[in-house]
DNA sequence: TGCCTTATTGTAAGTTTTTGCAATAACAAT
DNA sequence: ATTGTTATTGCAAAAACTTACAATAAGGCA
């Protein structure tokens, strides 16, 4: 199962309809992983998304903070940020088959623990995807 | 010592200023003792100083943050509501000499509780002015 | 009191966020 | 597949908020 088939059964479930400026956002929080203000946002998923409007990314940031699939913080001052909801997991993409894998966030909590003492970072990214060939393509 | 004169004190003790926009500012939080928006408070400030402008509500509602003479709130979303920040006390104004005297919210907070528990109302506006006669001009 | 320094304001323009409404498109049901 | 319902979007304009900089005025000092 695909995050955005997740995603889109959630709403579902709700009464509400997935779409592709939706999908758009959504793949821009799940791909940053931090905070990120509405401009930000709005300019990131407009690349994957021409024709993508500000008022829609407002809207639908409100709407996925409403839905539990993001999170709103507050900056400094009073603005808004916004954050992917469940971002304690990552994701194996297969390089061929494009077959979609989860990978629990505790498999890497010591690589990013490493990556902080080196680095002096904090809050590194949450959400990473890999590239991979999954198994069944491996025989092939 | 009046409300404002120790607002004087208080800025100049830190190097800053007192100005007519921050005495209408701090009147309105006074006056009103509840969250109010920026927009309300400008609206409301404008009256008892014509030609007040906006930059400056907003820039002043954020400086008497800081300094400790207001405070600041997340209204829904991500806006931020301003009150006046020690709204635990009133004001008895001598209708002849003008002079004002304190009066500690514990004399009147059976008031409030009666006016809630009447009124089904919360949170009545903490900050009153009373008007009336002081002893010394009652002798003349 | 009048001058000097500089904190503070107003102006004008820019950016961000919101709103109402007609056009679009998701998806349920035929 | 096709259609109907209606959630959702884009558009256009307004409202809210911010910024840079020149003009003003508060308060210290002579």
């Amino acid at each position: 199962m695909t995050c955005s088939a997740e995603y889109t059964l959630q709403l579902r479930a709700r009464g509400f309809r997935m779409t592709s400026q939706r999908l758009a956002i959504l793949h821009v929080l799940r791909h940053e992983g931090t905070h990120l203000s509405p401009g930000e946002i709005y300019k990131k998923a407009l690349m994957e998304l021409p024709g993508l409007t500000e008022p829609t990314v407002y809207r639908t940031l409100e709407f996925l903070a409403e839905n539990g699939l993001a999170r709103s913080s507050h900056a400094g001052g009073g603005r808004l940020t916004y954050q992917i909801a469940a971002a304690d997991h990552h994701h194996i993409v297969c390089r061929v088959c494009k077959t979609e894998i989860e990978v629990e966030h505790r498999l890497l909590s010591s690589l990013y623990h490493a990556l902080e003492t080196a680095s002096g970072f904090k809050n590194i990214g949450s959400h990473v995807t890999f590239f991979g060939v999954c198994p069944k393509c491996q025989t092939n």
